[in-house]
DNA sequence: GATTAGCACTCGTTGTTTGTGAGTGCTAAC
DNA sequence: GTTAGCACTCACAAACAACGAGTGCTAATC
């Protein structure tokens, strides 16, 4: 447990360090209005609170800096989620203002806001198709052997994908089968489709379709989601480039293609908790941000959460700050998002 | 006009300072086995070939590099197009292979493939709307207030926006005009679209449906297509990274910034001219890649221009590589894309 | 006993100097 | 016309000193 005076010290370090990425030295701390103790002092303290882990030292004569053990300290223990700006909720109320955009317009937006409100990447991971259940099935043939599948959700998203048609199943019967699909599944949620798809059609679909069998391969095809690509989306990767500890190209370069890289997004920002989270540095797991933080916010609705806002920064981040931002913005993006799922 | 010794000498020079990124001096030079003069006599040809302007000097007893004049002339009168290498053929054969994708993802894979073999930067603009042409139009209502607009062209793209139902416009009035639109509009290119919606269609319609102003101004917008932003490609965003001339994180930023605004990059490959054309340097006209060259090829269908592939990278480009790929490619795309079009 | 002034010490940063070597331009010999 | 030779230039790197921000420790002070 550390002392009074101690967190206070810890608190201002890590303060002046977000700011201005030099290491903090005991003179400059001394100047500050809110400590009132001689250098000497505070010389005393941050020794110990190197000894506990918190901070370290570049090198023998300069400042010190946070540790990750130190900001997670600060996280846990010191610090307060910032207030908003003026200029923060004017910008955000004018965005839930807009009650016209489809859901994925929604989500884009709410990255660009986000990072551009804090300089930092922002990744937002959509909403899960979770109760998402299909609205329509459409099937339009291009050509003798193509046709392109259509797949839309209570919604609004629009998925599709091209297949090929099998030989000798004439156009009439694939109309058959769409429209006992589109009898038999609508409102069924996308997850469910294709279990039912076995269960309750496959028999059926036999009654009164040749050739079902490559039909069913098919559609199984159609309802196999890719949404774990699309459910990703991204805003301000190259503010990193902004940040004096990214001056490295080849750090850079590792950070850019991870961003690049979908799949592993998914798995950094999939929510395991509810809640914010905050992973820094190395708890994050992966090389290539070992010197960024990423703190996660879940939104849920109706009590479900489905989905995840998150903010990659250097560990030197403004914590507070970009907290409040998620913080209030997962709780309100549920509101704009309602009422797809009315 | 340049003498033989002279350009055999520039020639030498590009070819050196493309591999190297090092200013290539008179005394590497004449080691070279292609070249057998002395230093000297290659030192008075360098003199000269500054004084044209097709050679600079970093500093004064450093070696020349090539000025952006200089890389035209190489381009216009010493290159030739490379050959394959048997990797890239290879690669390029799979790639053609595949018969299965929609075009789309046939695109998209264009521009990895570009990137991957050049370690360069690709930017490809996918075929125009152009003869693409209206194979389906269908209104899924989602609730009573907003229904999702689906398009799809016989090239198997889909697109779709939600679309706010003027209060008062019962469901059945909206599947009348969509199945009279249907009818009508089938097989319409979809730039005539709009055009053929006010001059035909519109007074057959108010002759059927009530109410049928707001529909036309829905309808509108859902036929002005968002292509331009759709329609680009980009892949190896980040190889510019690996480039030693782009170490500066300033430098690196104004590209990666520009790569991220679809309409910038429209307008930087939109096709002037048919075939492959070479931009170097400050012939580009934006500051942010005044350091790059951007090489682009047009491919065509049936006569017609109907998109581009560019290449971007430094300024020391594999010119000679990279054009020999982006002929090969803009010449043999047409035949993956061409059953879209049949 | 806690706090602080004082002081010697460390060490990265900055600026200067000094070689070093790759490269040049020029001149004179071939 | 070509080339050998040579003096010269200049970026780059190493070596070095001065600087100063910052430290740890000790002893005086509150």
């Amino acid at each position: 447990m550390l002392t009074e005076r101690q967190q206070l010290i810890l608190n201002a370090i890590i303060d002046d360090y977000i700011g201005t990425a030099e290491p903090v030295g005991s003179r400059s701390l001394s100047k500050r209005g809110d400590i009132k103790f001689s250098p000497a002092t505070i010389r005393n303290e941050m020794a110990d609170l190197e000894e506990l882990g918190l901070l370290e030292q570049p090198h023998t004569s300069a400042g010190r800096i946070p540790s990750n053990k130190g900001y997670r300290y600060y996280v846990d223990h010191l610090m307060n989620y910032g207030a908003l700006s003026s200029h923060e909720l004017s910008v955000l109320r004018s965005f839930f203002a807009d009650r016209m955009s489809k859901m994925e317009q929604i989500i884009q937006q709410a990255a660009s806001i986000l990072s551009g409100l804090t300089n930092y990447t922002s990744i937002v991971l959509g909403p899960e198709v979770f109760n998402t259940t299909l609205k329509h099935l459409q099937v339009v043939p291009l050509n003798e052997r193509t046709a392109v599948a259509i797949i839309v959700t209570n919604t609004g998203r629009v998925e599709n994908r091209t297949v090929e048609i099998p030989e000798g199943v004439p156009i009439g019967e694939i109309e058959k089968v769409v429209n006992l699909l589109n009898d038999k599944l609508r409102d069924v949620p996308l997850l469910h489709l294709k279990s039912k798809l076995y269960s309750e059609i496959g028999a059926e679909m036999g009654r009164y379709v040749n050739g079902y069998e490559e039909l069913l391969g098919l559609l199984e095809n159609v309802f196999t989601s890719k949404e774990d690509e699309d459910r990703i989306f991204l805003s301000g990767a190259t503010n990193i480039l902004n940040q004096p500890e990214f001056k490295d190209v080849d750090k850079v370069k590792h950070i850019l293609d991870l961003l690049s890289e979908a799949p592993i997004l998914m798995r950094m920002i999939s929510p395991q908790t509810e809640g914010i989270q905050v992973r820094i540095g190395s708890e994050n797991g992966l090389a290539a941000i070992r010197d960024c933080s990423l703190i996660t916010a879940t939104y849920s609705l109706e009590g479900k959460t489905i989905g995840t806002i998150g903010i990659l920064g250097p560990t030197r981040m403004e914590y507070a700050k970009v907290m409040g931002l998620l913080d209030h913005l997962s709780k309100q993006l549920p509101t704009v998002l309602g009422r797809w799922y009315a």
